[in-house]
DNA sequence: AACCTTAATTTAACATGTTAAGCATTGCCG
DNA sequence: CGGCAATGCTTAACATGTTAAATTAAGGTT
């Protein structure tokens, strides 16, 4: 449909420059080269997000996790359900409150942390040389701004 | 386990402030702008990236699709053939190369998208108005750039 | 032409995303 | 205290993501 040089780079621009998949493909990339180091030890990339955020509350409720893991509900309910089966974290119900699923990393999940933390610090690095580390930070701080922006509903 | 407020600041950019989170935060506050009037006419993201791509290609075979549309074969596969199903495209065999399944749009999916773009490009103006426009391009820019300094394998 | 390799898709199997319903527990209000 | 809307989570159902294996067609070699 659109064959002169003019028109290509129209529709170039069309879907290929558009945020939600520039953000997309940036995404995809970046976690080409960080999931090997979780599938071979059998862990998916939002297991380990769940995981992160155990390490850093200690214990949390689902609400909790699934703001900060960017996960919802419906999927957060099944992951844990698997991370407690694998015997990475331990499920409560919350005496003060019995609607609440409290969630606890073991020790297990603690020293699977301690193991591939390195080896994702050094990936995260390697592509901070490469892409540069100011551009980084200015990368981080649009992003930060751009999800303010959208999260004041008007 | 972190309660001072340094160990917070801490922890805080372990998760949050990290790229692939990030990128996956802004994507879900965007998209839950544009989803309603994707799903209001029965189709999903991943259905309506795949319309555009064809619209801008006129015909294309799965692998351009993939590459354009940003989905991995086996999910392509099965999107090509619900968008079959709803008479939105339709599925040839190369002629010339047996291996490959040419797409083309329909004008039930011409007439989609006529219908859908006007308002997807007024949420994008919204969002062009709400976070500056010159930092959405920077940000565009820096994620291509981000996207080619991935590409280079080494 | 038979054979091997590569390429383009497709299937299969399991995990997650997405939306709508369903279920229990709370908290509030009359 | 009984009734009821709101809250927190879970199920269900379907679509997509992810990886590995299977399928079919091209291309090149002998």
């Amino acid at each position: 449909m659109s064959n002169t040089t003019d028109e290509d780079a129209f529709e170039l621009s069309a879907t290929r420059r558009t945020l939600p998949i520039a953000l997309l493909r940036a995404r995809e990339l970046l976690m080409e080269r960080f999931r090997p180091i979780l599938s071979e030890r059998g862990i998916t990339e939002q297991q380990w997000r769940v995981m992160r955020v155990l390490h850093e509350t200690g214990e949390a409720d689902a609400s909790e996790i699934a703001e900060k893991a960017c996960i919802l509900a419906p999927s957060l309910s099944r992951i844990l359900k698997t991370l407690e089966a694998k015997g990475l974290i331990t499920l409560h119900r919350d005496p003060e409150d019995g609607r609440r699923t409290l969630s606890r990393p073991t020790e297990a999940s603690a020293a699977l942390i301690r193991e591939i933390t390195p080896e994702s610090v050094d990936i995260y690095a390697d592509v901070e040389a490469k892409f540069g580390r100011e551009k980084l930070a200015r990368l981080l701080d649009d992003l930060d701004a751009l999800v303010g922006a959208l999260e004041d509903r008007g």
